[in-house]
DNA sequence: CCTGCCCCATA
DNA sequence: GTATGGGGCAGGA
């Protein structure tokens, strides 16, 4: 098709940027301090803020990187207070008050300033600057040029892409794709659909009441759309919202049309007219001369060769400011022409002029791109740096502040948060530019005198962490970090609290579980095709392995700067990902907040009692003794009973009892349901060795391994919980593990009560009844069982009765037992072959008892049936709060390997829906006891329970909280189909309070 | 010294 | 039948 208007069309080299005027004007003038002209009062704060942006648009574009510079450029402005969305809604935009009196001169003087600059300055009647800008940013973005669109507006945002960028420079923050999905929680091409729902107090866009940004990002990553939305609002749960929505509808079509900037203004500056012309010197150094802007003017002039001496002051009039001296005012700059013709291009630029059509925008496209991008970047070590010195650590730091981003990691003595004492920091501010600054690296061994002497030319730890505090905590820079709950707690031992972030080792969680690990090695292998450094050929492994601060500067440097590199390559391709996948909810809502919250978990770390323990080790030892001279006697020989394959060999071998089961390697299994159907059988020696293991364990892993987790300085353990670990979305714990701390038998128990509280204090306990079998009731619909819980009713009895015709009064406990077995069963993904192995029945009993249960419960087979089919379908299934959990193998033909992921994808959305109700509370119970000003502190977590130490006297007042906070975690999201509850308890230890 | 295996503690 | 972490043993480096 010709084009109209003969204008070059835009090509791929091509840079556009479109300055958004209006709104530059109100927020320089209220950002920026108040500056007159000196000679005469005349305002000018405004006009000089957006002088230097146009200046430095011009010679930089949107980075000082060469080639960045614009090829065509244009300021573009509101025309009038009226355009046609009044007629749609007057109401528009009413709220506006009116400029301020030193505003108004000002507006003028900008548009005189763009022409001084040689810049075209675009308004049109009856449509506002960001029609404008949209009209002309999509026809640059279909010519496939690169776009920059100038602006702090968040309405322009709906309008980036892969070639569509924004950079707010009152700010100096460049928004990406990412960005809009951390303002509107959805892609740039759904935010019209958040803002028609949301609506806009200060553009009076009314939207639906009751609806904010967040609400209305969850809906439209659920429906797709406002149309969708409101044609199935009869479907919304919360009474209150279906209601708006239904009775609003019109009222959001409304808002919709408003927000929705049209794209199709017939443009009288085509775009092609907009190629930016050769700066006239002694145009632009005369305006700025009259303004009296003495350093833009020596730079102008110093860049255009414009003699300042020669060039007088241009003189203009000014609307809506009298000069002091009431004279005329004379125009003596000759006023650009609006429709000044395009610069020369050269023939062969306007040849291809028709650019490849990139399609539409989605989120995918870039997340594609950014992953290609990353696959084929060299990582390009030249670009470390080492920061020695407090000055460069500043440059550094002020580029960060620049960016708004900054990839951060932190080197250390020790992998133990608590533990760890910080030897160096490094960052990285875009791929391939990186540098570590060492900070209290020593010298190494080699000598006897004890060695150990700080390096010298390190910057002072003190003086560096003064620099870097405030950008770590500054709400402006956003910090990227791998497994950022590490960092977190060591700079906390340091005074920093380091906000806001972004954890790529989450990103990768909220995107991928399921689908590998999401260690960073894992990660640069995965995304960026490259290995980094490991840490053992840095610091060395096993014996030989030396801490941090022993490692030479030069070699730790070049693997702390990789690190920060790679995260924010990481970072770069991660982020994206969100959007595509529309995972920015879970990632916001039940990821990232979670952060603080455990880390500030860890730093309490719960009380043992020492002594108590050490009594048990003895306690248990003499057990075990006991109980090896009985086991010898039996067996007629000594032996170790701890092996079990010289286990095996006295009970299968020597002794000729009838082994049961294999293990994997074929071996005699010596597993307790092994021992004791032997002791069944009447043999004496298996309960023997039943006995012996269980005090076996208990010493190990308890009694012995506890106490040496007891920090020096607190006196309390501190686990560390992994919030990647799981496909489900379970936390897990480690060093210690105490999510598995004993508690069925009565032995293991007094494990238990060695975990006490402070002084003073209470351990309190809450714990989600039956929260799994909850869920599935929910998920699945079943009117029986979500009447029971209703009810209030035992679950397990109920089941029983239904199953197998019998009341509930007076119940055989080993019916009621079946029954249970069954229900748990179900939540793993039933198998008669399990259920068998778990009752002791036969696997034709077990079959007919899952048939029953099916019969009585048709809803479940469907359900699990339906899930089955989701994930053969799409290799991942999700939770009732949208998160995945990935099964990429489930279509193997491997018929053992494939029932057994099946069963995983059944029992995940189940695991992992009560896994993030669990989640949601935990991240409002801060500040829940915080507004109750009740001072308990959440200690652990061990997945449907919450553990916290309450002073004595607010006992009371706690445990009604902790509960309501818990019961309702899953709202306002969802608001579940049966009740959830909470039993709490509160006693001076764990076992008690449990 | 590292790794795989077995066994077992929890939800 | 689901999800974890960890200790001890045994075998190969």
């Amino acid at each position: 098709m010709p084009n109209e208007s003969n204008a070059p069309t835009l090509t791929t080299d091509d840079h556009l940027i479109l300055v958004d005027g209006s709104t530059f004007i109100f927020r320089a003038y209220h950002a920026l301090p108040p500056l007159t002209r000196k000679s005469d009062g005349l305002p000018v704060g405004a006009v000089s803020g957006f002088c230097n942006m146009l200046w430095k648009l011009l010679q930089e574009g949107l980075t000082p990187e060469p080639g960045d510079e614009p090829t065509h450029m244009a300021v573009i402005f509101d025309h009038s207070a009226k355009t046609f969305r009044n007629e749609i809604y007057p109401e528009y935009k009413a709220h506006r008050p009116e400029p301020p009196e030193d505003l108004i001169p000002q507006f003028g003087l900008i548009r005189e300033a763009t022409r001084a600059f040689s810049v075209h300055c675009i308004e049109q009647e009856g449509f506002e600057a960001d029609d404008l800008i949209a009209t002309y940013a999509r026809q640059a973005e279909k010519a496939g040029a690169r776009v920059t669109i100038a602006s702090g507006d968040k309405d322009l945002m709906q309008l980036l892409g892969p070639k569509v960028g924004m950079i707010d420079t009152m700010k100096g923050k460049i928004f990406g794709v990412e960005d809009v999905a951390e303002k509107f929680g959805v892609t740039p091409d759904k935010v019209i659909e958040v803002q028609a729902l949301a609506g806009d107090s200060v553009d009076n866009v009314p939207g639906v009441p009751g609806i904010g940004l967040k609400t209305a990002a969850q809906l439209i990553q659920e429906y797709g759309d406002l149309e969708t939305l409101l044609s199935k609002a009869e479907e919304i749960k919360q009474p209150k919202r279906r209601q708006n929505l239904i009775e609003f509808a019109d009222q959001a079509r409304i808002s919709k049309q408003l927000v929705t900037l049209k794209e199709d203004v017939p443009l009288d500056v085509p775009l092609g007219a907009l190629a930016v012309e050769t700066l006239d010197g002694p145009k632009a150094v005369a305006f700025l001369k009259a303004m009296e802007f003495n350093t833009l003017t020596r730079r102008v002039a110093e860049k255009t060769g414009a003699d300042t001496a020669e060039v007088e002051a241009a003189e203009f009039e000014i609307k809506g400011w009298d000069t002091p001296d009431g004279k005329g005012r004379v125009m003596n700059s000759a006023p650009a022409d609006q429709n000044s013709k395009p610069a020369e291009r050269s023939s062969s630029e306007s040849s291809h002029g028709s650019a490849p059509d990139t399609g539409p925008w989605t989120p995918d496209a870039l997340a594609d791109s950014r992953a290609e991008e990353a696959r084929t970047q060299k990582i390009d070590t030249s670009g470390y740096e080492t920061v020695m010195d407090l000055e460069r650590l500043k440059e550094w730091v002020a580029d960060a502040f620049e960016r708004g981003y900054v990839a951060v990691d932190t080197e250390t003595t020790s992998l133990d948060a608590m533990q760890a004492e910080l030897v160096g920091v490094s960052l990285a501010t875009e791929p391939g530019k990186a540098c570590y600054i060492p900070l209290a690296h020593v010298e190494g061994e080699g000598d006897l005198l004890g060695g150990g002497g700080l390096i010298p030319g390190q910057i002072r730890l003190e003086d560096a962490l003064d620099v870097l505090k405030p950008m770590l905590e500054a709400p402006s820079v956003l910090k990227i970090a791998q497994n950022l709950k590490y960092d977190w707690l060591v700079l906390k031992r340091y005074g920093i609290e380091v906000a806001p972030f972004d954890d790529t080792m989450l990103l990768s969680y909220t995107v991928d579980a399921g689908k590998g690990g999401n260690g960073m090695d894992e990660l640069s292998q995965r995304w960026l095709g490259h290995a980094p450094i490991p840490f053992k050929e840095v610091a060395g492994s096993g014996k030989s392995m030396v801490t941090f601060d022993k490692v030479p500067i030069e070699r730790a440097s070049a693997y702390a700067a990789e690190d920060a590199d790679v995260t924010l390559r990481l970072w770069r391709v991660l982020k994206p990902r969100l959007a595509g996948d529309h995972m920015a909810t879970v990632y916001e809502t039940l990821e990232r907040p979670l952060v603080p919250v455990l880390a500030r978990m860890e730093e309490r770390g719960a009380s043992v009692d020492r002594q108590m323990l050490s009594r048990l080790s003895g306690e248990f030892a003499q057990g075990m003794a006991r109980l090896e001279s009985e086991i010898h006697e039996l067996a007629g020989e000594s032996f170790n009973i701890g092996s079990p394959k010289q286990l095996g060999d006295i009970l299968f071998g020597k002794m000729g009892l009838p082994g049961g089961k294999k293990t994997k390697t074929g071996a005699w299994s010596t597993s307790v349901s092994v021992l004791d159907d032997l002791a069944a059988e009447g043999h004496e020696l298996p309960s023997r060795i039943v006995e012996w293991r269980q005090l076996s364990k208990l010493k190990s892993t308890y009694s012995d391994a506890l106490p040496g987790y007891i920090h020096p300085e607190t006196k309390r353990v501190h686990t560390s919980y992994s919030l990647a670990a799981t496909t489900t979305g379970r936390l897990s714990s480690s060093e210690p593990n105490l999510q598995n701390i004993p508690v069925r038998t009565e032995e293991g128990r007094k494990i238990r009560k060695a975990f006490v509280a402070d002084k003073g204090h209470k351990l309190l306990s809450a714990d989600y009844s039956q929260i799994e079998l909850r869920v599935l009731a929910h998920m699945a619909d079943i009117p029986q069982l979500k009447q029971a819980f209703e009810d209030g009713l035992d679950i397990h009895a109920m089941t029983a009765s239904e199953m197998f015709g019998v009341p509930v009064k007076d119940m055989d406990p080993m019916v009621r037992r079946r029954a249970k077995a069954i229900n748990f069963g179900i939540i793993y993904g039933i198998s008669a072959f399990g259920l068998a192995a778990q009752l002791g029945i036969s696997r034709g009993e077990a079959g007919d008892y899952i048939k029953t249960y099916f019969e009585r419960f048709p809803g479940i087979r469907d359900y699990m049936e339906a899930t089955k089919k989701f994930v053969h379908e799409n290799g991942y299934v999700r939770t009732i709060f949208g998160r995945k959990a990935h099964y990429p193998e489930v279509n193997t033909k491997n018929p053992n390997m494939r029932s057994f992921l099946e069963r995983a994808a059944i029992n995940a959305p189940i695991q992992g829906s009560a896994a993030d109700i669990i989640r949601r509370a935990m991240i409002r119970m801060e500040d829940r006891l915080a507004t109750s000003k009740l001072s308990a502190r959440m200690l652990l977590q061990v997945h449907d329970e919450l553990i916290f130490e309450v002073p004595d006297d607010e006992v009371e007042k706690t445990i009604p909280l902790v509960k309501d906070v818990m019961e309702k975690a899953p709202e306002p999201a969802v608001q579940l189909s049966v009740p959830l509850q909470v039993d709490a308890r509160a006693a001076d230890n764990w076992d008690e309070a449990h």
